[in-house]
RNA sequence: GGCCCGUUCGUCUAUCGGUUAGGACGCCAGGUUUUCAACCUGGAAAGAGGGGUUCGACUCCCCUACGGGCUGCCA
């Protein structure tokens, strides 16, 4: 029976969660979701120094915003510094760990020698083979006994097979001299016990693998599969920075992107499948696969996103769609919708839906469902309510009343109507903008003359034709 | 400095020794139209550079350049 797959995302707490870790934490969520498997959530609070509570906070509220739900309660590492110093003093007791206590100003020296000498600055402790009958009574971290010869090969699922050799790895310090554990160790032990089957991290952990690698080995644990990605940068190509996308999630929230359009663009970011570009989250979970990763660092492309997001809106249920824009609307901290205004945005959906790349623009399209009368004519619009307009439009709005309100009996009416005057639609469809909407950009008058509904529409018209008296 | 990773249109990418190097976003032109958008058609646009290997390289190997990472009692 095959193992079940078990996969984590686990970022440190010490600011929001950027668009790198929001991909990283999908592609894992992908892996595991697409198999049946499990997906933790491991904070690595160990710095206490930069670790807040509310980038803990910010982090949770931006995966679930997200939609990347985590199985079982979100692991604490600080709260696991107990088990990770048991390791150590395990490793301490088969010998496969020791004692150090050189002083940081020793190990300062030290580099500093072979730096000026040209030689590896890797510390190498003297107190590796040291006699424990020798022990001072004084501080002292442990530190792993790396192997001095032959090489660790990091069997990576995307990098391939990296090799590097042993004499580039020191004895790195695994429990500080006030015991509490070190990143690395704890990294190691949390993974192991959480039963973690792939990591799937940056690529700036690649290296760090090696280090790690050294802990399972020493302790002879079995190495989980190891998935190192490439980050992800900035429109410039430079690394992800505050100025260029490094923003928190979610700012994009609040930018208007929907968060289905986000899982799509992000996954599609430095994976793909074919040349599928569009697709569900069904199928992405099918489809997602580490062979899939390239192993080159793609950059942020804020049109390819918005693209993403229109067809995203487009494909998604009005209710679902009403629902987001809703979460949209607070979490931009705007007042939220009255059940009139639901009640008519759902009807009229359908006609929003194909025009908008994000919720801003989805509002800006709704700005005649979103208006009360007396409507406020825009300048730009003012130009089509002219004395002859208005006449027009006084002489439409009882025949209205009469029309069968659906779109083909509407289109029939004003068709006719606008023959019968010898024009032609387009001549009509300006004045009755300008009185439906009071701006010249909207949707098709007759999709705004449904949705509004027929009392509201021939009210609009006349305001609209009342306008000058 | 040492070690490690990467490099196909502007961007995301397909290709897994033999293709007119394909698609998508964006851009340009035309069409449609009831404004905006959408939509349709067409177009420009790529294998970092140099050596090999091979009948044949984007694809395999080496070097260089450029970009990134690691090299902590940070994570």
């Amino acid at each position: 029976m095959p193992q079940q797959v078990v996969t984590r995302f686990a970022p440190s707490p010490t600011g929001y969660l950027h668009i790198g870790g929001a991909r990283t934490a999908l592609f894992n969520w992908l892996y595991a979701r697409g198999r049946g498997g499990k997906f933790l959530l491991r904070i690595e609070d160990t710095d206490r120094a930069r670790s807040t509570p509310e980038a803990s906070r910010a982090i949770l509220d931006g995966l679930a915003w997200l939609g990347l739900d985590h199985d079982g309660e979100a692991v604490s590492q600080f709260a696991r510094a107990p088990r990770h110093a048991e390791v150590a003093h395990q490793l301490l007791a088969e010998g496969r760990a020791y004692k150090c206590f050189a002083t940081q100003e020793e190990i300062e020296i030290f580099r500093e020698t072979a730096r000026a000498e040209g030689r590896s600055t890797l510390y190498r402790s003297p107190w590796r083979d040291a006699d424990p009958a020798t022990y001072p009574d004084a501080p002292f971290v442990i530190r792993i006994k790396a192997p001095l010869e032959g090489a660790t090969v990091i069997r990576d699922v995307v990098q391939g097979d990296v090799t590097i050799r042993n004499d580039q790895l020191d004895d790195m310090v695994l429990l500080r001299s006030d015991g509490t554990p070190v990143y690395m160790l704890a990294v190691a032990v949390d993974d192991h016990d959480m039963g973690v089957t792939h990591v799937i991290r940056g690529d700036d952990h690649l290296n760090n693998a090696a280090r790690q690698m050294m802990i399972y080995e020493a302790m002879g644990w079995p190495l989980p599969v190891y998935a190192h990605i490439p980050l992800i940068h900035g429109p410039d190509g430079k690394k992800l920075s505050k100025r260029h996308g490094a923003l928190g999630v979610e700012e994009y929230q609040k930018m208007g992107y929907p968060a289905s359009g986000m899982r799509n663009y992000l996954a599609r970011l430095g994976w793909s499948h074919g040349d599928d570009e569009f697709f569900s989250d069904a199928q992405a979970r099918a489809w997602f696969d580490i062979t899939g990763i390239g192993k080159s660092p793609a950059r942020l492309d804020f049109k390819k996103l918005e693209n993403l997001c229109g067809q995203h809106i487009a494909a998604m249920e009005d209710a679902a769609l009403l629902h987001e824009l809703c979460g949209f609307l607070a979490a931009t901290g705007q007042s939220p919708l009255s059940e009139d205004k639901m009640f008519l945005l759902e009807r009229g959906m359908y006609c929003l839906k194909e025009r908008a790349k994000t919720f801003p623009e989805l509002l800006d399209k709704a700005a005649f469902i979103l208006a009360e009368r007396p409507v406020v004519t825009e300048a730009a619009a003012a130009v089509h309510l002219d004395d002859v307009s208005r006449g027009i439009l006084e002489e439409l709005t009882p025949q209205l009343q009469n029309a069968t309100w659906t779109r083909d009996g509407i289109e029939e009416l004003v068709t006719q109507f606008a023959e019968d005057h010898g024009m032609k639609f387009g001549k009509l469809a300006g004045p009755l903008r300008a009185a439906l909407a009071g701006r010249s950009a909207t949707p098709s008058v007759l999709d705004m003359m449904l949705v509004l509904g027929r009392d509201e529409t021939t009210a609009r018209l006349t305001d609209a034709a009342r306008l000058g008296d």
